[in-house]
DNA sequence: TCTGGGGTCCTAGGACCC
DNA sequence: TCTGGGGTCCTAGGACCC
């Protein structure tokens, strides 16, 4: 594969840059988007560069971000406002090729190897004043061989920057980073790195790579192969479709020391996984419950369903009979409910037919399980029935 | 006034099988 | 008196990213 061209679009200060575009009151002051610090949700998930000059850079809790700067403007975040501008966003890229791949929900590579008239560098000037002529919404864009280095790229100069990196100038514009500022190298594994005297990319470019594959597997040979610039992951649009996991959870308003507590708030995330699971036209073949301790310790429990299931009374059950299993009585801050091993609907058919003697045996298990948790809550939401295989229609 | 919510990927270790 | 051993599958937890 010789010299490809890729482009990573990455949006600046993405959820704070929708709301000044949609409310000009805020355009050129400091904002933060964040959740309600009366919530207990009070960190900064986006902050304006306004807000940055003052050092307010996510995640912040609030309370230390309004001491940072007393006319800190902040709003609650408008998810789906935020989502209904990234399909824009990505429709716009898509006029350029069919090959992007978005990452989130404000980022995405683009494969424009076979689709430049002229220079990349005008392609994507274009591309970034369209963003902010048509959606009021600034970015910058990396160019480069392959997505490691476009992602780098991306990062050096903010707002509204359009960087190059090519393979030669790896030496003099990759090497002096911080190993932190790596993709993939995170704050452990930067301190674990400084242990070793590895303290820049240039430095992991030193090392000999089975030393590094010995101390990170193969995340060590990764790094090494980076450093050097190299990553041959194809531009893959397919990719963002393909969900392993859809999750919901939910800091409590209050800490939660009974079942009984948690239970309104395990139903509305049951159904909202549910919904979403139906949404995306997929079932899950495993149910994942989390629980964080008021002491910040989050545990994770699954369990794997003998049928595939989309059905919001059966995560519902499934999630309640996890928390009976991994609850350990210590105060509760969060919870959170996730479909996970997810598969399409189509094949998800075959799967019963598969599985549907094995459910006949199981049949005096669910029985014994629903016997035992009615006991203890009541029936209102638990009852017979609320597992089975969904219909075929 | 400590610390959100959505994810992905990798690894360690136990269960199980032959 | 020692108590094989290798492969595979599954789960929980941790690191990381936006």
């Amino acid at each position: 594969m010789a010299g490809r061209v890729i482009f990573h679009v990455d949006m600046n200060s993405f959820y704070a840059s929708v709301e000044a575009a949609d409310d000009p009151i805020l355009k050129g002051k400091p904002l933060a988007i964040a959740g309600n610090a009366k919530k207990r949700k009070g960190i900064v998930v986006t902050a304006s560069y306004e807000a940055r000059a003052k050092g307010i850079k996510p995640p912040l809790p609030l309370w230390e971000a309004k001491n940072l700067c007393r006319d800190l403007i902040v709003r609650e975040p408008r998810f789906e406002r935020y989502r209904e501008k990234s399909r824009q966003i990505f429709e716009l890229l898509f006029e350029y090729t069919d090959l992007v791949q978005p990452v989130s929900i404000d980022e995405g590579y683009m494969d424009v190897t076979d689709h430049i008239n002229g220079s990349a560098v005008a392609m994507a000037e274009e591309i970034q004043q369209r963003l902010l002529d048509e959606l009021g919404l600034p970015s910058s864009i990396g160019i480069a061989p392959n997505k490691f280095l476009a992602k780098t790229a991306s990062d050096m100069k903010k707002p509204l920057g359009i960087t190059v990196m090519r393979k030669r100038e790896i030496r003099k514009n990759l090497w002096p980073l911080p190993a932190e500022e790596m993709h993939g190298i995170g704050k452990k594994t930067a301190e674990r790195l400084a242990l070793h005297h590895i303290h820049t990319i240039g430095d992991i470019a030193e090392q000999e790579p089975d030393r590094l594959i010995s101390l990170f597997g193969v995340h060590g040979g990764r790094m090494y192969e980076r450093a050097f610039g190299r990553d041959d992951r194809p531009v893959d649009p397919e990719k963002a479709k393909q969900f392993k996991s859809i999750g919901h959870s939910r800091t409590l308003p209050e800490d939660a020391g009974s079942l009984e507590e948690v239970k309104p708030v395990l139903k509305y995330m049951a159904d909202s996984v549910s919904a979403r699971l139906k949404r995306k036209y997929v079932y899950a073949s495993g149910i994942q419950l989390t629980i964080r301790y008021s002491r910040w310790e989050t545990v994770q429990r699954s369990s794997r369903l003998k049928a595939p299931l989309d059905d919001a009374e059966a995560i519902l059950r499934q999630a309640m009979l996890l928390w009976e299993e991994s609850w350990d009585g210590e105060p509760v801050r969060l919870v959170g409910i996730t479909g996970i091993d997810l598969i399409p609907k189509g094949s998800a058919q075959k799967q019963l037919d598969l599985f549907s003697y094995e459910n006949e045996q199981s049949e005096w298990e669910k029985e014994e399980m629903l016997r035992t948790l009615n006991k203890k809550y009541g029936k209102e939401i638990i009852r017979k029935g609320a597992v089975r295989p969904p219909d075929s229609s």
